[in-house]
DNA sequence: ATACCTAATGAATCTAATT
DNA sequence: GAATTAGATTCATTAGGTA
């Protein structure tokens, strides 16, 4: 318990095989935010996220980095999670500190919340770095395992995840979040069965609600873990101990693949299958709208997805557009459900 | 034709609507990489992606982002690609700019070159930042037209799309690749589709092969190119030439509500579409409140416009009256709202 | 036992026009 | 330029209650 920056101090250098490090994100919010039904979003405003600036987060990055390439081994690495208001300071000041990037890694959540104002794009992810200590490290990969773990092809560099709610989401007396910002299991399990051996050492100098000590204990890894607050030190120390080495197999959660993927009618377009402009036709030529470059359609009788438009062209409550609508090729009528094939065959690859 | 730092110099100061670059990415790769099967991959080893040092490499960039902060209006936004060897390094410079970040988005690659040598993830993603010129710029974000192309769901920060091949991938006579990096235009497409106008000026710094310019001029935005190599130019302008400039029809997308024009409460009585003294009533009839001539709205909580007294009766900070408020017509409650889009197609008549 | 409805919530740099 | 007013805005998931 206590602060890292000192406290690393008191190890020995080289002493780890591994660094997990889930800083402070410097989120710099101003005002409150409320949902479109009022209520009020639980925003993470505790005083451990608040800088000065960012000469003050530069400088505490710096601190933090340094003292953990002391304690690790030259052969070493170091995974650190953000977001944009703060990656890429962290990034860039790992890199003039010597260490070597490996990857980023983008960790898609499946669930993220919304962008509640309609003013951004959803923030739907948070990405991480992994880095070698040194240039020339002989760093620990399991290539093997982790293209056993994605369904016989190369573990690619982003990972989709749900974020950790429901059971595994620790709570205090209250019912209420213990932690503000804590993370899934699987992430933490994915990042040390990648890269770290059994046995290994793993040091997480943010430790917060102690999920890195969860997991290196159920797969094996020794832990070191730095947190200030008393509360979150105690919480995690109970969580570990009930924590059950189990089985690595056991761990591994196969992302159950949807039979069938969601395809935008845009894509499409975006693939080139079909033109903005276009014209499109029910199967017998009685019915016609023009494709625009947001993936909406526009007839006489109205403007919207080719769901609705569909719909309105027959005076029907609904329809299936992908079924519905008919484009002209090589002389022929083909529905563009046709066409969503070929862009789920593309996706198939990648979900 | 020209480099474009000093180029940019001769534009006049807050021009450009829009920045959008794909500068080098500073590889700093070494050797030679082959594949399983022995043949060997065509490296990105141009002169323009060697910098001495990541200084010199933060030098530039921070040249080249302020020369175009220059020529961006004020409320205009600028976006960034690149990968995990130099966006750390930009986003951090383009924040110690002044620039605000509005989103980091990873463009998921289908289709990416694997990792022929199983020593790290595949590294399948690029990264996008999105940045206003200042924090409080009113930027333009087309979040319908967005929507609309995600399938009706919030566009995320994670877009899956190919990677630029077959016949959208420019060669040169001998049949090869004219541009190590040329990017897809589904991407710049779907860059200039959400966060640009059509008529916005849209300035590429490192315009390679054109292909922002040939997606500007589809999509019906005006662009600036700038680009120094010789051979570039050239493909670049016999690119843009054959572009065919979508049907005007085709270029509209959806505008949402923020979009209609504005209607006085007052408005409905003045046509007779509300009687000064009719009862309002939430969807609940919880909460009702009287019709005053002036098209305020009185109650037992107090007195003001649909929209005041709707947050009062309800306890909440803010109330948006039009959907709250409704109306008994033939037993039915209605939604005032019904009655602004009467008054709306009236005024469209008229217009 | 199942289906259906309502409520809660998550690392968020979250408005725009008029007076 | 500051202050005020208008009014637009959410997805996936879990949990719990009711029919």
């Amino acid at each position: 318990m206590g602060d890292c920056i000192p406290l690393l101090q008191s190890l020995p250098a080289g002493s780890v095989d591994a660094v997990f490090a889930d800083p402070p994100y410097n989120l710099q919010l101003a005002g409150n935010l409320h949902r479109p039904d009022q209520s009020l979003v639980d925003a993470v405003d505790d005083d451990w996220d608040r800088f000065e600036s960012f000469g003050a987060y530069d400088a505490f990055t710096r601190a933090w980095l340094l003292a953990c390439r002391r304690v690790l081994k030259k052969d070493g690495t170091l995974w650190v999670i953000g977001s944009y208001h703060n990656i890429f300071r962290v990034g860039a000041i790992l890199q003039d500190l010597g260490f070597w990037i490996l990857n980023d890694i983008v960790w898609r959540k499946t669930n993220p919340m919304p962008n509640f104002r309609g003013r951004r794009f959803t923030n739907a992810h948070e990405t991480m770095i992994w880095a070698s200590r040194d240039p020339d490290a002989r760093y620990t990969f399991n290539y093997d395992a982790m293209k056993a773990m994605n369904d016989g092809v190369q573990m690619r560099s982003d990972w989709t995840l749900p974020i950790c709610t429901g059971g595994e989401r620790l709570k205090d007396e209250g019912g209420q979040k213990l932690h503000p910002t804590q993370k899934p299991e699987a992430l933490i399990a994915r990042v040390l069965l990648s890269s770290t051996k059994s046995g290994d050492v793993v040091l997480d100098p943010f430790f917060g609600s102690g999920t890195t000590g969860a997991v290196a204990r159920k797969l094996g890894r020794h832990f070191i873990g730095v947190e200030r607050d008393r509360g979150y030190v105690a919480a995690a120390q109970a969580r570990i101990d009930a924590a059950q080495p189990a089985a690595p197999e056991a761990l591994v959660t196969t992302a159950g693949k949807r039979a069938e993927p969601r395809v935008a009618f845009s894509a499409l377009i975006e693939r080139g299958l079909i033109e903005p402009g276009a014209r499109l036709t029910c199967s017998k030529r009685r019915h016609a709208a023009t494709v625009r470059v947001d993936g909406t359609l526009h007839s006489s009788a109205g403007t919207g997805s080719i769901h609705k438009v569909g719909a309105t062209v027959q005076g029907a409550e609904a329809c299936n557009g992908w079924t519905f609508w008919h484009v002209e090729r090589e002389g022929r009528l083909e529905p563009i459900d046709a066409l969503r094939q070929i862009v789920r065959s593309e996706m198939a690859a990648v979900a």
